[in-house]
DNA sequence: GACGTACTCTTGACTGATTCCAGAAAATGG
DNA sequence: CCATTTTCTGGAATCAGTCAAGAGTACGTC
């Protein structure tokens, strides 16, 4: 599933990235914890590595995403989360309750429903679906809100 | 295009929130610039009503996003912003040079591409779909970017 | 295998949106 | 018109994320 700390470091080359301690772990923690937010991310690396300052997990998350070797996700009320799924367009589900992510593929085919009708004359280069409701865990046994979420619909409009 | 101030009085009544001149200015606000952010609100109210504290338009804002009068968005590297079209289900195309928000209407029917393939259990109840492009003017003069927008994608997967 | 350059990481201060708090002010029901 | 409840003011605080300067390090080159 993860890939070895070799494979990491040939993908960063790939990318003509430098390979440097905080890179490869950064890099294994988006893999092995898909959706998980910087903060996650930085005490994974911990760790992994012992001290590395927030600020190299900034700067190294943003030159990944620039690479386009992993993906930065901004659900509404959420910060920044990140996943290593960038080869295929995929979406995601957010629960409104804990806020825990999954993925979603694309529901019809691999170019869904995007065909804005009009487009008011953008030129669209992507289309992006979230998906907004309960976890299987939120939705049996209702947790207090622990974020700032946006409220459920009173009005399903699926 | 835009209620009245008596008309939004009344607007207001129907949800059971006590009529405010800063409601009401900020309602009208959000009917007369939608997709407009928080700071263009309050100045907006204040150059309705003189000085309104900037708590005041947040507290007014979460009241009426609560009570389903307006709908907060919030793409990707932008501020909230609110808009008072909630009765349809619409989305919205985001210019990735200078952030701007256009309307879009939903391409297939009313309920597109909205089922999910595998949901892992979640109770979806919305579907959220954000079209990412450039807008007319920023596809034929390229702008310095001005803010925190999220990079175009090398590889168009619409 | 050492060198130099260019890119990275560390530390620390800072920004900007949003929230929290306590008290003053105002809107609605009676 | 008064009491109750909600809302607004002002100020401080929080929190993710950024900026900047300097120390440190990867890697192509000699």
């Amino acid at each position: 599933m993860v890939p070895t700390a070799t494979e990491l470091e040939q993908v960063l080359r790939e990318k003509s990235l430098r390979v440097t301690r905080p890179r490869v772990s950064v890099l294994s923690a988006v893999y092995a914890h898909p959706h998980a937010d910087t903060d996650s991310i930085i005490g994974v690396v911990r760790r992994d590595l012992g001290e590395v300052s927030a600020q190299a997990v900034y700067d190294v998350l943003r030159a990944l995403t620039t690479a386009g070797l992993v993906r930065r996700i901004e659900p509404a009320g959420s910060v920044a989360r990140y996943e290593s799924r960038v080869a295929d367009n995929h979406h995601h589900v957010v629960c409104r309750s804990c806020g825990s992510i999954a993925d979603v593929d694309c529901a019809v085919g691999d170019t869904p429903c995007l065909t804005a009708s009009d487009t008011h004359g953008f030129a669209i280069d992507e289309a992006e679906v979230t998906y907004w409701g309960l976890c299987p865990a939120c939705s049996t046994t209702p947790v207090s809100r622990s974020t700032a979420m946006p409220e459920p619909r009173k009005d399903p409009r699926v």
